[in-house]
RNA sequence: GGCGGCAUAGCCAAGCGGUAAGGCACGGGUCUGCAACACCCUUACCACCGGUUCGAUUCCGGUUGCCGCCUCCA
C-alpha cells in the first residue's frame, strides 16, 4: 500500500509517485519575519515536518525548503516604527524562529533560502516573463498578465471572470486587469531597493516562491505545501509565474493545512487573535503543542483552548508513562528465552494499523490512536509476572520509532541527585518496618521536588511530574 | 455573487455502504499499608427532512446552523 496523499490540485487523494523514484523535492512556504510566529503559523511547520518524517520513514530520501520572506512591506513598516535597519529586524525574527520552531521538534530544512538571497535570480526570472508577454512593465513596477496564462484558477477552481465579480477586488489604474499581481514593486523614496532594468525596487510577494523553488529543486517539485490561506492567491500566482516560464508543471501534489481557531474563529495576524509560539511555550510544553495538533487530521481545523491543551497532555502523558514503566521493567526482566511471538505479534499490529494511517494522507489522528493501542498492548503485558528483555525491547523500539515520526522522542533517563536517591533508600527501608509515616513523608517530600514515586511489585519507580 | 469546509458520546476526535476507533473527563470495581501507575466494567437514536440501496453516520437532493477563501495572512 503506498502513500495516499490529498491533492489540492485534483480535490482527491491519489498515491503518491515522486517524479524520481526514492527522492522526494519537497517545497512548504515560511513565514514572513516581522515579529515572532503565532501558533497558526507553527501547523503548517509541524504537519510538513510531519509529512517529512513519515516520507523518510518511508524509505524516501527528501529535499525539503522552506524559505524566509524578509522583505516585504510589513517588514519595512515593522522596521520604521522600531527605527531597526530592515536585515536587523529579519535576522532577529529568523533566529527567533529557528528557536521556536525547534521546541515544537521540528528540524531544519535542507535549506532555509531568503528573498534577499536570490534578487537577481528573481530579477532574471522576471525578465523572461516579460520577454514572453506573460509581464509588462508599468511606472516601474512590474506586473502578471493574469489573463495571458490559460490555466490561472485552476488550483483554487476558481474562474477569472467569477473572481472579478468578488467584491473587495479593487481597481488599480495602472494595472491592465485588476487580477494582475506585482512582481516587482518600485522602491518609494528611502525604502530598501535594489537595481534592476525598471528601476529600483523590489520583487513582490508570489515570485520568491516560484524562483526559489525552481533554483534549489528545479522546475518540478513533487510537493508543495502551506496553509490552506496561500492556495489562492500566493499559490495560483506561483503556477502562474512557473509554468509560463518553463512550460512544465510546477508541483505535483499540493498540501494545504487547516486552520487553528479561537473560539471558533481563525487566528491570524489581521484579527489580532493571536497567540504566539515565543510566549506559549513559557507556559505549555512545546511538546504538548505538537501532540495537540497532530490529534487532528492536518486539512481539518483545530481549535484552540487551554482546556483541550491539558487534556491532550495526558494523553502524552499516558504514552510516556507506558514508556517509562517499560523501560523501569528492563531491570527485573529475563534474559533467557525466546521472544514470546504472541506479543511481538501484537506490537507489530499496532505498527502496521500507524503505517496504515500516515500512508492514507498523513492521518496523524489515527496514527496516534495506533500509538495507543501500543500503549495499551505494554500495559497489559506489563501485568505479567515475568517479563522478557526481548520483548520488553521489541516494545521500546517500536514506540521510539512511532515517536520519532511524530517528532516526539521520548525524554531521555534523567540521573537521581544522590540526595533523593538515598531517601528512596530511606523510604524502602521504612515500609520495610511497616513505618508507613515517615514513608509517606518521604514520598511528599520528593514530591515537593517534582519527583513522584510510584512503588510496584518490581520495586519503586520515579518520574518527574 | 463564485468556490470550499464542517455538524459523530460531557469534551476532543477517527470512520465515510454492512447498525460506531482512540484519547480526555466522570462513575463502579481490582491492585496498593495508603497512594500513584495500571487493568476490568459502564457511557452514542452519528444536525434535520426526503431519496437511492437488501442495508446509510457513510452516496444523492434539500433544509438549518457554524466556518473559511475570493484582500496581507499558515
Amino acid at each position: 500500500m503506498s502513500i495516499q496523499i490529498y491533492n489540492t490540485l485534483t480535490r482527491k487523494k491519489e498515491p503518491f509517485i515522486p517524479l524520481e523514484e526514492g527522492k522526494v523535492k519537497m517545497y512548504v512556504c515560511g513565514p514572513t519575519v516581522y515579529n515572532y510566529i503565532h501558533i497558526g503559523n507553527a501547523r503548517p511547520v509541524i504537519v510538513f515536518d510531519t509529512v517529512r518524517r513519515y516520507l523518510q520513514y518511508s524509505g524516501y530520501d527528501v529535499n525539503y525548503v522552506s524559505n524566509f520572506t524578509d522583505v516585504d512591506d510589513k517588514i519595512i513598516n515593522t522596521a520604521n516604527e522600531l527605527g531597526e535597519e530592515v536585515g536587523e529586524l529579519t535576522e532577529r525574527f529568523i533566529n527567533a524562529y529557528f528557536e521556536d520552531v525547534g521546541a515544537l521538534g521540528c528540524g531544519k530544512a535542507d535549506a532555509h533560502p531568503r528573498v534577499t538571497e536570490h534578487i537577481d535570480d528573481i530579477v532574471a526570472f522576471i525578465k523572461v516573463l516579460v520577454e514572453k508577454g506573460y509581464a509588462y512593465e508599468a511606472q516601474g513596477d512590474v506586473y502578471y498578465r493574469t489573463r495571458k496564462f490559460d490555466g490561472y484558477g485552476k488550483l483554487s477552481h476558481q474562474s477569472i471572470d467569477e473572481l472579478r465579480v468578488g467584491a473587495r477586488i479593487e481597481e488599480s489604474g495602472i494595472k491592465e486587469n485588476s487580477l494582475d499581481f506585482a512582481l516587482w514593486k518600485a522602491a518609494k523614496e528611502g525604502e530598501i531597493a535594489w537595481e534592476s532594468p525598471w528601476g529600483k525596487g523590489r520583487p513582490g510577494w508570489h515570485i520568491e516562491c516560484s524562483v526559489m523553488a525552481r533554483e534549489h529543486l528545479g522546475d518540478t517539485i513533487d510537493i508543495h505545501a502551506g496553509g490552506q490561506d496561500l492556495t489562492f492567491p500566493h499559490h495560483e500566482n506561483e503556477i502562474a509565474q512557473s509554468e509560463a516560464m518553463t512550460g512544465k508543471q510546477f508541483a505535483r501534489y499540493w498540501m494545504h493545512n487547516g486552520y487553528i481557531n479561537i473560539d471558533n474563529e481563525k487566528m491570524s495576524k489581521s484579527l489580532g487573535n493571536f497567540i504566539l509560539v515565543h510566549d506559549i511555550r513559557k507556559q505549555i510544553d512545546p511538546k504538548v503543542l505538537r501532540f495537540f495538533m497532530l490529534s487532528v487530521h492536518y486539512r481539518h481545523p483545530v481549535n484552540f483552548s487551554q482546556d483541550l491543551v491539558e487534556s491532550a497532555a495526558n494523553g502524552l502523558d499516558r504514552i510516556q508513562t507506558a514508556y517509562n514503566n517499560l523501560k523501569h521493567r528492563l531491570g527485573t526482566s529475563a534474559d533467557l528465552g525466546d521472544q514470546q511471538d504472541i506479543w511481538t505479534h501484537k506490537v507489530d499490529e499496532a505498527v502496521r494499523l500507524f503505517e496504515t494511517a500516515m500512508d492514507d494522507d498523513f492521518n496523524t489522528a489515527n496514527a496516534i490512536a495506533a500509538v495507543f493501542e501500543l500503549v495499551k498492548t505494554a500495559n497489559v503485558y506489563l501485568l505479567e509476572k515475568n517479563t522478557q528483555t526481548a520483548v520488553l525491547d521489541y516494545f521500546i523500539s517500536a514506540f521510539d520509532r512511532l515517536m520519532e515520526v511524530l517528532g516526539l522522542p521520548f525524554n531521555g533517563e534523567e540521573l537521581l541527585d544522590e540526595e533523593i536517591e538515598g531517601l528512596i533508600e530511606e523510604r524502602l527501608t521504612a515500609r520495610k518496618e511497616r513505618n508507613f509515616s515517615r514513608a509517606d513523608e518521604i514520598r511528599d517530600l520528593l514530591k515537593e521536588k517534582g519527583i513522584i514515586l510510584e512503588d510496584t511489585a518490581q520495586g519503586t519507580r520515579w518520574k518527574r511530574g
